[in-house]
This record gives structure tokens, C-alpha cells and sequence, in this order.
DNA sequence: TTATTTTGTTAGTTTAATCTAACTTGTTAG
DNA sequence: CTAACAAGTTAGATTAAACTAACAAAATAA
């Protein structure tokens, strides 16, 4: 049996992993808010167990079986993420932290009805890609909005990692996945975005917004 | 902040002190399935946080704080057990599980949509009391069925303690709460009951059944 | 009422998950 | 290229929640 504790740490490693393939144990330790010591003994365990990849002084990274576990618990918490937004009436920003917890709760059939009762979506309500039954990710091919090129038209597609502030701000400023925005121009000194969305003619995205934003791309000038 | 584990505790010294108002180490070390030594400090633990009245070899009591921390437990898990049957489809006997795990869920928003989406419950679909939001268990007056007399008239209630197996007999004899059940004679050697209910002229009910059972009198012949 | 059994308690051990302090390895800036 | 800093590791302590073994008190039966 896998406790809660270790399918925290398999989450954390699954999504620092994901786009650069590994991750360290300082990142995890910053990311969990627990000391070095105690996520390196934990990796130890995790390795132990067939999640993790583990050599002394070497990245880390997940074995496919971790991947899988890891991949799991993801789609308990996007599952619930969807069914709060959809099913219960909470907001995109309230949904998270009730997801952290219900994303633990060990019952197949409980989860497998709330796919069902949604309609077995693919993303949350945050745009991220809900995993399969058996831990696949579906196909996504998103950009990170900070990748763009001025006169890139593109649609917003999902927020990672998304923090509750973020959500508020973006709600502020009338910005909503779906939402589709003409790249104005891209300020050279501190990579912020001119953009067009809706009836906003001109907003002016900060870098720390834009690497966030996960965007498809409709059309591009090149 | 209290603990998954000592909520567990709290809820097994409610229920089993519910009736006769106190309870014992060893009646809780059954029910939970751990050795008595380790409920023992448990329970010095938990009056050190001023949930329970422990003295040496004395019988364990609630104190009004206790009282009203497992009630608002209870609550989760019966509020849970209702949303999981009314609107996900679940049927009664499936629905104990998920909310054993649901119930410890730190989340007040969560529950309270859950109590508004389900139109303020006051039962949950074992026809047990739903506690109010401060911890109180709303008025009731159901009897044992094993205490009734021959003659009298009574409306299934309640059934506790509800196992799982008890719950699919009840369904294979087609009772169901609110069914009103006549009862024809008690057997005096075994205290076995013969009743009549729905389109069953004739069936009987073991003490084991019928002192689970909690019933409204609607009529009786004295 | 004494002997036996049941129940309750104490003491000490174990495991999981955390920590701090100290040390080692790897990376980077002069 | 070496000194300093950052990252990783080891060792040992702590806390929560469980256990077993042994002892003490209370209840029950002979």
C-alpha cells in the first residue's frame, strides 16, 4: 500500500518531471515545503518500492511504474477538480484545495462515477489533461504562452502550475480558458506581451503571467 | 489540528457511549481493531486535549467538546453517505466506505454545498440522524424493533449498527426504510419476531435482525 | 472469600515521517 | 584552478501511532 505522504512526494516529482524529464531533490523539497534530509530518505524509499530512479548525486527521475502511480493520482485530483466545478457549483479558484484532499480517497468506483456523471472528460476546469484509466496522458501539444511570437494568434488552454492568486488575477482581468488572444508585441527588455482579447484592445502580461499560460495556436504570421 | 486518527477515536467513543453514556477501553479496542494499550494512551491523549473524561479504571465518558467534535464527524460521513446515494447513484450498501474516508475531509465549503445541493438533509439513507451544523443530533424517538410488542404497527427507521451484510439481507427481504411492518407474534424461547410487511404475509426476524433495527410506533394495542 | 478471569495500565520497542547538525560532492565565480 | 557556494548525503533526535510483555485492578465464579 502507498501512503498519502509518498503519493504527495510521486505527484510533486511527476510534474517537475514532466517537461524537463527529471528533477532534483531540492526542487522537490522546495516544492513540498519539507527539508533535503527527508525527501532524499524518501526518494530512497520510493526507489525501494520501483517509483523512482535513484543514484547518489544524479537527478531524479521516475520509473514507468511511478510515472503510472503518479499519473493516477493526478486524474483522482483533475476528476474531482471537474466534478466541484461542474457537479457541485464551486468556482475554478475554490476547487484545488478540496481536490488535494479527495484525490487520497482509495475507491475506484467513486471516481469511475464521477468520470461517468461528468461525461469522461479530458481536461479539468483548469484546462490540464485529465490521465486515462491507466495513467496515459492524452495528447496535448501546448505552448507556453512566453514561446509566442508577436501577431500569433492563440486560444488559452490551461494554467500550470496555478496558484490560487494567478486564478484571481486572471479572473480580474477577464482572461478565461477558451479565451483567444492576438500576441500585439513582445517588450525585448522584460519579455512582457502586448495582447488583444475580447473587448480588451490592449493588456500588458508580465513574464511571470505569460510562463504560466499554456496557449494552442491558431495561426502565426510565419 | 486533530488528527485522522484521533477522529477515529472520537467516533467510536460517541457511537458506543451514545445509549448507555459511557464505554470502555476494551469495548473500543474491539471496535477499532487495535490493542488495548495503544487505545489506552490514545484516550489519555485525547483527554489531555480535553475531549474525554479519563480517570484510572474508570469508564470513559465524552466531555460537551468531544461530544461535539464527533458529532460534526458523524455529519461529514452521513451528510457524505446521502450525497454519494441521492445524487451519485451509489446504492446504501456501497456507500459506508467512501464516506469513512470522505468524512475527514477539512473542508467546511465542501459539506455545506453538499448539505444545500441535497436540500438540508435531516437523515442520511440508513434513516441515521444527520448532527446540525453546531454538533447537535436533531430530535428523535425511535425504538428497537426487539422491544415492541405483538400487535403493534411500526415504520422502519433506522439500522444500526449497519454492516454490509445486514443491509443486503434486508434488501434480498425487500425491506426498505419506511416500510411499515406489522408484528403478528414474538416467539418467547429465541425473542424471534413474525411480521407482516408490503406483500409478505409472514416473515421472521431473528433478535440479531430486529436489535438493529430502529423503529417509530405507530400504533400499538394497549 | 478466595481464586480465576477479564480488563486496564505501565514500560519499552517499532515504524513512518519529520527535523537539525555536520559532512561530502558538485558547481561556479574570481 | 582554486575558493566559495549550492546541493546532496549521513547520522542521530523527535513525534505519532502502533505493538508486546509484564504487572495491577476489578469483576466473576467457585
Amino acid at each position: 500500500m502507498i501512503s498519502q505522504t509518498e503519493e504527495n512526494y510521486l505527484k510533486a516529482l511527476y510534474s517537475l518531471t514532466y517537461l524537463k524529464g527529471d528533477a532534483n531533490v531540492n526542487e522537490i523539497s522546495k516544492r513540498l515545503d519539507i527539508k533535503m534530509p527527508t525527501v532524499n530518505s524518501m526518494m530512497k524509499k520510493l526507489a525501494d518500492k520501483g517509483f523512482v530512479h535513484y543514484e547518489s548525486y544524479k537527478p531524479l527521475r521516475l520509473t514507468e511504474e511511478g510515472k503510472k502511480e503518479a499519473a493516477l493520482i493526478i486524474r483522482k485530483h483533475r476528476l474531482t477538480e471537474m466534478y466541484l466545478f461542474q457537479k457541485m457549483g464551486f468556482a475554478w479558484d475554490e476547487v484545488h484545495q478540496i481536490a488535494e484532499q479527495v484525490e487520497h480517497i482509495h475507491s475506484p468506483e467513486f471516481f469511475s462515477k464521477m468520470d461517468e456523471l461528468l461525461g469522461y472528460p479530458t481536461v479539468d476546469p483548469h484546462g490540464s489533461p485529465i490521465p486515462d484509466q491507466n495513467g496515459v496522458m492524452p495528447l496535448e501539444n501546448y505552448v507556453f504562452l512566453n514561446t509566442c511570437k508577436a501577431g500569433d494568434m492563440v486560444t488559452l488552454m490551461a494554467v500550470q502550475p496555478s496558484s490560487k492568486e494567478l486564478l484571481q488575477y486572471l479572473t480580474a482581468k477577464n482572461l478565461e480558458l477558451g479565451t483567444t488572444l492576438t500576441i500585439k508585441s513582445i517588450e525585448p527588455f522584460d519579455e512582457s506581451l502586448t495582447v488583444a482579447y475580447k473587448d480588451r484592445p490592449i493588456e500588458v502580461l508580465s513574464s511571470k503571467v505569460t510562463s504560466t499560460l499554456l496557449v494552442r495556436v491558431i495561426t502565426g504570421l510565419a
